[in-house]
DNA sequence: GTCTATAATAGGATAGAC
DNA sequence: GTCTATCCTATTATAGAC
């Protein structure tokens, strides 16, 4: 029995990269196997559900990768403003500087959307809410925390899609520099 | 020789339902046959270039349709608030609150959407464009204009995805009513 | 845990009748 | 302008050897 190649996180990080890039219908097992350097059935080995099981585990993965990255932050001991700065700074790499795609919209425009309704809502909820906890922090309403929140994510999401739309990286790179500026701003 | 049964627009109108709702990768020939009623061979009669060319002839149609629907009201005789107030109704009728994707996302979002990149381009800057210039007619500099419509552009499409992931239309009707109140504000 | 081989199905595209 | 019939390739999925 042949050791494995790579680790169960890389064949999930390779995962992660091909969807982003492909959507999740325009990955093609043939595709994905190419990306991990598996064949088929090694795949079906690690996936018994085939796609829809990659993409779930795929998912579950980004879901740890955010926690430990993302909002690890929001529980340091530094100013609001340092937390969202971090974060932006996070995002700006994670998405490189408008270059990729985010999973979570590839997923939401996927044909079996249906099948990641509930981890899409949970990524997306759990954003909101680590936002919106700096928000509070930073002395904000909690009517106005929750906009804020919910505007931050927008227009990240908005951003990466006006950008690769217009071919226009500095797009990215206005709105992240508008957020950091505004998210915690009083009036 | 059989009659047509649909008009060329009629065509176009269902295949723009179709790639909203599967997205372009998803879409397949046998789908976009389903929702015209023509067989595979009666399309290709229509596009010669298969799918993707469906999908050029779609954006164009949408083209057409925006500037009849969208852009029409920025040249009337209005308020430029009345003017932002048309655009966001009919914004909120073509994504049904909310439920709708956007073309324009799911064709940035296809494998091959190089195919598709200058009308992609040109349907982002005329909209941008089009607010812009509203935004300039209410007074505003010519940076803050230029500022305000790229973010109302990434905010509408940036609201139909959180509005997707997290099945919460209330998401789209906020962001609305936010653009509403502040496109136009002086500070 | 990985591989080769194979099967079954779906997808895109074309030819030619009416 | 629409149809039936056909073709080829890609895609998903499984069986079984090592």
């Amino acid at each position: 029995m042949p050791p494995a190649l790579l680790t169960k996180e890389e064949v999930l990080d390779r995962l992660l990269e091909r969807f982003r890039t492909h959507g999740y219908d325009g990955a093609s097992l043939r595709g994905l196997s190419d990306a991990t350097g598996l064949v088929k059935s090694s795949l079906y080995h690690h996936f018994p559900g085939g796609k829809q099981d990659m993409a779930e585990q795929v998912l579950a993965y980004l879901d740890r990768q955010l926690a430990a990255q993302l909002y690890a932050p929001v529980r340091s001991a530094q100013s609001p403003a340092h937390k969202i700065g971090a974060m932006l700074d996070t995002i700006d790499a994670f998405y490189d500087g408008g270059r990729k795609a985010c999973l979570l919209e590839r997923l939401c425009a996927s044909v079996d959307r249906q099948a990641f309704r509930r981890p899409l809502k949970r990524a997306f909820t759990v954003w909101i809410d680590a936002v919106e906890s700096i928000c509070l922090e930073a002395g904000l309403t909690a009517a106005k925390a929750r906009a804020r929140a919910e505007d931050f994510v927008i227009r990240i999401e908005g951003a990466l899609i006006v950008c690769a739309g217009t071919g226009d990286l500095k797009v990215f790179e206005r709105t992240l520099r508008s957020l950091r500026n505004s998210v915690l701003a009083s009036d």
